[in-house]
DNA sequence: CATAATCCGACTATTTTTGTCAAGTATTTT
DNA sequence: AAAATACTTGACAAAAATAGTCGGATTATG
C-alpha cells in the first residue's frame, strides 16, 4: 500500500513550485536542485502534469513552469492522479462498475469503500494548505531545508 | 496505490475460511478451488496468518485451518498487516517517528493522515461483517460464485 | 546565431510481485 | 507400523512495475 515516489515527488515539487513562482515561471532544474530530484526524472512528471492541465509551460530563456490554478484550486488528489495511474486500492474498484459482478462480489464494497476514503482525504487537501504550513515551518529559512534528506 | 494480490488474496480467503469453517479445520486445498488461487501461494500466506495468531492449524488427515479468534474479533487491518508489510503509504511516515525531522518535512503530516485514516477504515471492518455481506449475497448459492473472476 | 529552457521517446537497471517447486516434518487413521 | 493427509521451509524464477538515464529535438530570447 505505498505510493511510489512519483506521487511523493510530485507532491513535493508542486509545493516546491506552488512557494517560489509568485508570478514568474519557475525552472526545472531549481526544484531539482532545491528538491533533490533528478531533474530527467522530474520531466517526466512535469510532462505529465503538463498533461493533466496542473501546471502549464513557458518555452525558451527565462521559461520554465507555473501553476495552472490557484493553489488553493489543486488538490494533493488532483496531483497523484495526474502522475500515478490510479488511487483505487484494487483494480476491480476503478471507477463504479467494478468486475461487472458487483452484486456477487463480496470485497468489491469493502476496496471501494476504501478508495473513497483515500480520494476524499486526498481531495480535501490542497497545495495552499501544505505551503502555509512551509511558510509556518521555515519563515527565513529556504524551503529546501525541509525535503532534502527526508524519503518523503 | 495498489494493494498487492497478496492482501487481496488473504482477504478473500479469510472470509472463504470464516465462512465455510463452522467447526471443523478447512483445507488449503478447498480454500484454493473455491477461491481459484495457487495452494502453493496460499500456504506462504496461512503460514504468515497463521504466525500471526489469525488463524491456527490442525495436522493429519481431517485437519487444515480455523480462526484464531471469532470473526468479529479479526478486522481486514488485522489480515493485511499479516500478510502485506505496510500500510503507510510512504517510508517515512511508518511508526510515529517518521524520519527524524519531523518539525521540518512539509509533506510527512499528509502522509501520516492519510495512512491513519487507512487504518481506520480498514480496523471497523471485520471478517463478520463480510460473512455477513456474503450470506446476504449468496444465500445457497455457493460462496465461490462471487470470488470467481472477480479480480479482487 | 548562441543559449536557455522545455519537450519527447527510447532505453536500462533494479526491485517487487507473483508465483512454482521440491524435500521434509508432523499427525491421525487404519 | 504404514499410509494418507496436511503443514513447513527454503530456494528458485518469470514477469511486471518502478526508478532513473540519455540523447536529441523544439522553441524562444537576446
Amino acid at each position: 500500500m505505498r505510493l511510489s515516489t512519483k506521487g511523493q515527488y510530485a507532491v513535493r515539487a508542486m509545493v516546491d513550485l506552488a512557494y517560489y513562482s509568485k508570478d514568474k515561471p519557475v525552472t526545472l532544474q531549481e526544484i531539482a536542485d532545491r528538491e533533490e530530484i533528478s531533474i530527467n526524472y522530474l520531466e517526466q512528471l512535469f510532462a505529465k502534469l503538463r498533461r493533466n492541465r496542473i501546471v502549464s509551460s513557458v518555452r525558451g530563456p527565462g521559461g520554465g513552469y507555473l501553476l495552472a490554478n490557484r493553489a488553493d484550486k489543486i488538490s494533493i488528489g488532483d496531483i497523484i492522479d495526474a502522475v500515478e495511474e490510479s488511487l483505487t486500492p484494487v483494480a476491480c474498484a476503478e471507477g463504479d462498475v467494478g468486475c461487472g459482478r458487483i452484486d456477487k462480489c463480496v470485497t468489491f464494497k469493502l476496496w471501494k469503500g476504501l478508495g473513497d476514503r483515500i480520494k476524499d482525504f486526498l481531495s480535501s487537501i490542497t497545495v495552499q494548505d501544505l505551503c502555509d504550513d512551509a511558510g509556518r515551518m521555515f519563515k527565513d529559512q529556504d524551503i529546501k531545508t525541509g525535503s532534502r534528506k527526508c524519503a518523503a
